[in-house]
DNA sequence: CACGACTCCTGCTGGC
DNA sequence: TGCCAGCAGGAGTCGT
């Protein structure tokens, strides 16, 4: 379920409960999600403390370290992946593929669709960038680095719509299909518009309209980390007050137009075509 | 290289 | 009520 706010807020919520806590054991049930959770996990994992839990686009990394045993697990929620703090006694329920148990609760994974990933990487903190599926990820777009120059010119020569390009994860991470869509109607940028094809004072809209949304749906969804955490793990995620994304036919909230829906790379957008060109 | 199609998987919704 | 097609918030791989 999760694009870049709804793993940050799911990071911020476990932070305070892993960091400096100690993992007691694994459970893996189901060996294959996006990747095969890797069983060596239930002999590296126990007695390991984890340092700090942080987030790499749309990946969680809990950096873990015991005498002899240094590494990062790393955990990608996939499309209906779902982390949630349960009593140790509780049984697993149908999806539940993964376990960490800590010293009073578990931390438990579910995935239905199972395009997750658990995968490891071994080393220091540092090292965990070096994971095939870290390596290629491109840039933050709530960090300093993403500009108005660095997309303008990253862009420069791409051809294709630029509603797909912005969810590529290998030039900006955490944008998925929701916040694509909403940010360039923010931005008033049409999703079918060459991504070559704008101005760059009109990327200097869309810079903004991205790091506002997202930041918006992060204060949205912070506000309800407490439910998070103990409870269904869908607390607080898309808060966000939504001008296009679902709303195909209904008539759009800045112009009045109707809202369009159509299909980019196999996946639904939606636009205003009254203030979206 | 950049792009689109295809792929992994389960579950829900809407139409008949 | 049952059945089936289509679609769902991701992203790697492959062919063009």
């Amino acid at each position: 379920m999760p694009e870049l706010p709804e793993v940050e807020v799911c990071r911020r919520g476990l932070a305070p409960v892993l960091e400096g806590g100690q993992i007691e054991g694994v459970v893996i049930r189901a060996p294959k999600l996006r990747q095969v959770i890797p069983p060596e996990l239930a002999n590296l994992l126990p007695g390991c403390r984890i340092s700090t839990v942080r987030r790499r686009g749309k990946y969680l990394l809990l950096d873990c370290r015991r005498p002899g045993v240094e590494g990062c697990l790393i955990i990608h929620l996939g499309m209906s992946g779902n982390l949630r703090f349960v009593p140790s006694d509780l049984a697993p329920g149908k999806h539940d593929h993964f376990d960490l148990v800590l010293a009073d609760q578990v931390l438990r994974f579910n995935d239905p669709r199972r395009f997750g990933v658990v995968v490891w990487q071994a080393g220091p903190p540092e090292a965990a960038e070096l994971h095939p599926l870290l390596a290629t990820q491109g840039i933050e777009p709530l960090s300093d680095n993403f500009t108005v120059d660095w997309i303008f010119a990253a862009n420069s020569r791409r051809s294709g719509p630029i509603k797909p390009v912005l969810m590529d994860s290998h030039s900006v991470v955490g944008i998925g299909n929701i916040y694509a869509s909403e940010s360039l109607f923010r931005a008033g940028i049409s999703p079918l518009r060459a991504a070559n094809r704008i101005s760059r004072a009109r990327y200097a809209l869309l810079v903004d309209a991205i790091r506002q949304t997202l930041s918006d749906a992060i204060a949205a969804g912070g506000s309800s980390i407490r439910d998070y955490v103990h409870s269904d793990g869908g607390a607080g995620w898309f808060q966000i007050q939504v001008g296009v994304y679902g709303r195909a036919g209904e008539p759009c909230l800045r112009c009045g137009a109707v809202v369009k829906q159509v299909r980019q790379a196999g996946r639904s957008t939606f636009y205003c075509p009254g203030c979206q060109h």
